[in-house]
DNA sequence: GCCGTTTTCGGCCCGACTGTTTTCAGTCG
C-alpha cells in the first residue's frame, strides 16, 4: 500500500533530481504541478484509475505513477539517481545556487557539500564562466552554516519578528503604509522569509533606515526597490524582503508577493484571456495600466469575490463559495483553557472575566490531570474543590454557560486517568497523550481508540501530538483516527497554538469529509494566548470549514445536546 | 513534461537584483 504523501514526495524528488540536472523549468515544473494536483484530488493516489484524466498530468507523469503505484519506485527516478549524486542535491538550499550552476559544478567534479569546498577553495569554482569572486566568497560563506539552519520557520517564531518589525516600520515617517505579505499573510504553519510591501515616495530614505534594523546578520540586496535582509533573533535568523513601490502600485504588489506563487499564476492566467497582463505595479489593459486602490478592485475586475490571503493557494479558492466559511465572529466558546489550578497563569475568575470580555457565550475551564504531575495535574478531590471556584464564577457571569471540564491524560498503557464514576460529574472531558510519543503505531492508535470508546470523552486534543519544528508527534493513523472520532461521535481538536496547528488543514478536511465534529481551541495557558483563536479559525478555513462542523460555533445547548447523545448511547 | 479548434510545435506568469558581462544569464519570489 502506497499513500499519496509517498507518490507525491516520488514527483517531487524527480523535479528536485531534474532541477539539479539543469533541465528544462517547464519540464521541472510539470512534475512539481502534478504532485500538487495529487495533493488536491479528492480521491487517494491508489483509487485514481486515470491520470492523464486531470488537467496537467500527461503521459510521462502518468507512466511514472503507474509504475510507482506497481513498484514503489519509477526507472525515471532511478536513472536520475544514477546520474546525479545524493549530494548535489543538498546543495540547492544555498541561496542564489540554482539548478543550472550546480549542473555547471557538477561536470568539474563537485557532487556533495565536502567537494563543492574544495573546489572553491582551489580556485575551480572562481576560473568558470559565469562564477566570479564575489559568487565564491558567498557560497564559501553559505557552506559554513549549511544544515545548520532550518529552511523554514515555525509560524509562532515569525510572529514575534513581524510584531517587531511592524513597529519599526511605523516609525519611519516617509513609508505612506505597509503590511505583511508572504506566507506570513496567508498563515502557513512555516516560514520560509517575511515578505513587508512598503509604499512611500522616498524609497532611497527609507532603504537607507531599513538598512539601520538592529541585529542585522546580512545584507543579501539593497536596490531601490527591494531591499534583502537577514536578522538574527534569538538563536533564529531570519530572512526578510521588503518590497519598496509607489502607493499607487500598493495593492497589486501586496496581492502578488502575497502569493501563493500557484494563485499568482491563476490569476495571470485569468487576465491573460482576457488579452491582459498582471504584474506586480497592476494590469497591463488596452487601455493602459489599471492599478487597483485595493485587492477587492483586483479580484472584482476577474469577477472574483475577495480571497481572503490564508485561502490563496491556487486551486478551489477561484470556483468555492467562500460566504459559507466559518468566520472568527461565528465563534461562541474556547473549551480548552488552563487555570493556576495546573499549569495556567491565569486564576478562574480571570479566566472567566477574559472569556466573557470576548464576548463568548459559553466556554470550558480544563486543566490537566492528575497523571501531570510536573504540571500539578488535578486529583479528583481538586476537581471537586475547583467546582467552587466555578460556580462562583457562574454567579458572577449568569449570561454565560461554563463548563466544569478537565483535560485528561491518555496513560501510556491506554487507560484513562480517572474512572467512569468520576468521569460522569464533570461536564465535558477533554481526552489527550502527553506521554511515550515513541510506541508504535499500534499501541498509539490503541490509546487513542479506548479515549475514543469512553461515552465520557468528548473531544481528543491535539490529536498528533507534533510541536512545529520541534517534534514530529506520536504514530497516530490519521485516517483510522478519523473512522473512529466518526465511529463513537467523538469530537476532534483544531489546536489554534501556532507551535501546534493540530490536527493540520488537509487532516481537518478528512475529518470534515467523514462527518465528523471538530472543536477550534485555543489551549490557552496565558492571557494572549486566547488570541489564537483568530489563527485557529484561520487554519479551519484552510479545510472549508463550516461553522455546521465546528462545536464551538454552535450555542452551549446545542454543544452539550452532541457530548449528551455520546454519553447516553443515543445515535 | 503538458497543452491545443487559428497551433502536434512552440509556447508555458512577470519582473527585480546580482554578478558577471560588454548586453545578459541565473536566481528568486
Amino acid at each position: 500500500m502506497r499513500t499519496t504523501q509517498d507518490a507525491i514526495r516520488h514527483l517531487e524528488r524527480i523535479s528536485v533530481y531534474l532541477e539539479v540536472k539543469g533541465e528544462n523549468p517547464f519540464k521541472i515544473n510539470a512534475f512539481r504541478k502534478a504532485a500538487s494536483l495529487l495533493e488536491a484530488a479528492e480521491l487517494d493516489f491508489m483509487a485514481i484509475e486515470d491520470f492523464t484524466a486531470m488537467k496537467g498530468i500527461g503521459k510521462g507523469t502518468a507512466t511514472v505513477l503507474e509504475e510507482f503505484r506497481e513498484t514503489g519506485t519509477s526507472t525515471a527516478l532511478t536513472e536520475l539517481e544514477q546520474q546525479v549524486p545524493e549530494g548535489l542535491i543538498a546543495l540547492l538550499k544555498i541561496p542564489g545556487l540554482g539548478g543550472k550552476k550546480l549542473a555547471k559544478l557538477h561536470e568539474v567534479g563537485v557532487i556533495d557539500a565536502d567537494s563543492f569546498a574544495e573546489k572553491l577553495a582551489d580556485g575551480t569554482v572562481e576560473a568558470m564562466p559565469g562564477f566570479g569572486k564575489k559568487t565564491v566568497e558567498k557560497y564559501s560563506k553559505a557552506l559554513e552554516t549549511f544544515e545548520t539552519r532550518p529552511e523554514r520557520l515555525p509560524y509562532g517564531v515569525m510572529r514575534k519578528s513581524v510584531s517587531e518589525l511592524e513597529r519599526t516600520l511605523a516609525g519611519i515617517d516617509q513609508i505612506i503604509r505597509f503590511e505583511v505579505g508572504g506566507s506570513f499573510r496567508r498563515a502557513e504553519e512555516t516560514c520560509k522569509d517575511l515578505d513587508f510591501i512598503i509604499s512611500t515616495d522616498h524609497p532611497k530614505e527609507v532603504k537607507a533606515q531599513l538598512l539601520e534594523i538592529e541585529q542585522i546578520d546580512e545584507i543579501i540586496a539593497a536596490g531601490d526597490t527591494k531591499v534583502s535582509i537577514v536578522l538574527k533573533r534569538d538563536d533564529a535568523y531570519i530572512a526578510v524582503d521588503f518590497r519598496l513601490v509607489d502607493d499607487l502600485a500598493f495593492a497589486s504588489t501586496l496581492h502578488h508577493f502575497t502569493g501563493s506563487k500557484d494563485h499568482n499564476v491563476r490569476m495571470r492566467q485569468l487576465a491573460k484571456e482576457r488579452g491582459e497582463s498582471i504584474s506586480e505595479y497592476g494590469v497591463e489593459t488596452k487601455d493602459g495600466l489599471f492599478q487597483p486602490k485595493t485587492e477587492q478592485e483586483l479580484f472584482a475586475r476577474y469577477d472574483l469575490p475577495f480571497i481572503p490571503p490564508e485561502l490563496r493557494v491556487g486551486r478551489q479558492e477561484f470556483e468555492a463559495d467562500l460566504n459559507m466559511l466559518i468566520q472568527e465572529k461565528d465563534i461562541q466558546a474556547d473549551v480548552h483553557m488552563h487555570t493556576t489550578w495546573s499549569d495556567g497563569t491565569l486564576s478562574v475568575d480571570e479566566l472567566v472575566d477574559a472569556c466573557a470580555a470576548r464576548g463568548y457565550s459559553w466556554m470550558a475551564i480544563t486543566d490537566h490531570s492528575k497523571y501531570m504531575k510536573f504540571v500539578n495535574g488535578l486529583t479528583e478531590e481538586r476537581l471537586r474543590k475547583q467546582r467552587v471556584e466555578i460556580e462562583a464564577a457562574r454567579k458572577k457571569h449568569p449570561e454565560m454557560t461554563i463548563l466544569c471540564g478537565v483535560e485528561m491524560d491518555i496513560l501510556p498503557d491506554g487507560s484513562l486517568d480517572y474512572e467512569d464514576d468520576f468521569l460522569k460529574e464533570m461536564d465535558y472531558v477533554i481526552a489527550s497523550i502527553h506521554s511515550k510519543f515513541d510506541q508504535t503505531e499500534e499501541e498509539i492508535m490503541q490509546r487513542l481508540e479506548n479515549a475514543c470508546r469512553n461515552p465520557y470523552v468528548s473531544l481528543i486534543a491535539h490529536p498528533t501530538g507534533r510541536i512545529i519544528g520541534r517534534r514530529d508527534g506520536y504514530a497516530v493513523n490519521i485516517d483510522r483516527l478519523v473512522e473512529l472520532a466518526a465511529e463513537t461521535g467523538t469530537a476532534l481538536e483544531m489546536n489554534a497554538n501556532p507551535g501546534r496547528f493540530d490536527l493540520t488543514a488537509s487532516s481537518l478536511a478528512k475529518a470534515k469529509a467523514a462527518g465528523v465534529k471538530l472543536m477550534i481551541n485555543t489551549d490557552t495557558h496565558r492571557p494572549e494566548m486566547l488570541e489564537d483563536m483568530k489563527l485557529g479559525v484561520l487554519h479551519a478555513r484552510k479545510a472549508y470549514l463550516e461553522p455546521s462542523d465546528v462545536i464551538n460555533t454552535w450555542t452551549a445547548k446545542e454543544a452539550r445536546a452532541f457530548f449528551d447523545r455520546k454519553r447516553l448511547g443515543v445515535k
